[in-house]
DNA sequence: TAGATTGTTAATCGATTAACAATC
DNA sequence: TAGATTGTTAATCGATTAACAATC
């Protein structure tokens, strides 16, 4: 089925339709329709018709959809039918909290190391994941399937590690640093601004109260 | 000059538009044309201009835009021109790396206090912002001009507290939860989802090797 | 002045919403 | 069968790109 291209606008959604559908799931609510979720969403009941439809007809004509398979599928859209390896490349807060957030492995997300600079961090663990020396990135990533690296490192350094880890194999950057990482290649990137989403909301706070001009 | 509706994708780049401007800034660049900023960012030099001139022109024919004077300007529109006060609610890995954070600092974001229910984090410091029992928080937040809350808590805490956090006053909501919160009124929230944000990254690697169908 | 580049209007493209026939 | 609700086409709306006159 899947032939057009997906927008980014589409892709942009799954996860929350998943995550709602997830909702919906714990509440053992079995069916619901387009409306209804609709509702719960804020958005419109044709943009999901439209969004699902991209994928494949999961609904049925005066029933709407049962959760738990329309769940499922988005799952497998998702690619959360799989496993992944991922490794943290930045022991600071926040490559420890990602590392301490165990929630990911329950999606298949699975943490196998932390690299530092750091001397003082190295050897330690967290949650049983062992905080390794940079210097051995490479041999790790030639002798274990990794899938994903998150960034969590300064922006200095963000752009040629990025560079190393695509060179020796690496196909998805999670980058928390705050400069922005492309590759042409078949890399593919998902970047996460923090400051760009503060940013965001100073904005929207400032808007509020910004007198209408002239 | 700012009457338009500004649309939310454009919101969506300014922060992008600053950062970049910021790097420029750095590297001691005066002037910089729509065409040259759009190679490096990526974007059609038409947007640019387009985005820019929301907000009005800040820019001069034949010239282009003065660097220093497009960055300060950006910087207004979001609101960074003023100072604002953070408390955390959640003292867990990820609470403690967004007060770890000090370069939320540099662009006027202060982080005043951190509240969590669990006894054993109650007093401890982090770079001397103290860890106060959420008992404290209603109490806080009447003495003290808070402009932001982040939370920073599981998702079944998320929903009541940001409740409780608007009762009081509390205009700007930072949740990283992964539960959706949004309130009709004149709160603003900035919905951070980490999980959301690695499902999307799952979604374009499975797609790369996904084989087209039919 | 000639060249460069903006600000802005018009054209195009894409995404969202509305409508409704198909069908469970 | 009658009612409900999808899947899908058509209409609308909004965002992006192209073009170019204005102007530094």
């Amino acid at each position: 089925m899947q032939n057009k291209k997906i927008s980014k606008a589409v892709i942009n959604r799954l996860p929350r339709y998943y995550r709602y559908l997830g909702d919906l799931l714990e509440k053992d609510v079995v069916r619901i329709s387009s409306k209804e979720l609709s509702e719960k969403m804020n958005v419109t009941a044709s943009q999901i018709r439209q969004d699902l439809n991209n994928f494949g007809g999961f609904g049925q004509q005066g029933y709407g959809y049962n959760v738990e398979y329309l769940h499922t599928e988005i799952g497998k859209i998702l690619g959360l039918d799989r496993k992944y390896n991922i490794i943290i490349i930045g022991a600071g807060n926040l490559g420890q909290a990602l590392a301490n957030y165990s929630d990911f492995e329950r999606r298949g997300f699975y943490i196998k190391a932390i690299f530092d600079v750091n001397p003082r961090l190295i050897g330690l663990s967290i949650r049983g994941i062992e905080i390794r020396s940079i210097d051995e990135l490479e041999d790790f990533i030639k002798h274990n399937q990794v899938d994903i690296a998150a960034l969590t490192l300064p922006k200095s350094k963000a752009a040629q590690l990025a560079s190393d880890l695509t060179k020796w194999g690496i196909k998805g950057l999670w980058n928390f640093a705050p400069t922005d990482i492309h590759f042409p290649q078949d890399v593919i990137v998902e970047n996460v601004h923090l400051a760009d989403s503060l940013m965001k909301l100073s904005y929207k706070l400032s808007e509020k109260d910004r007198p209408a001009d002239n």
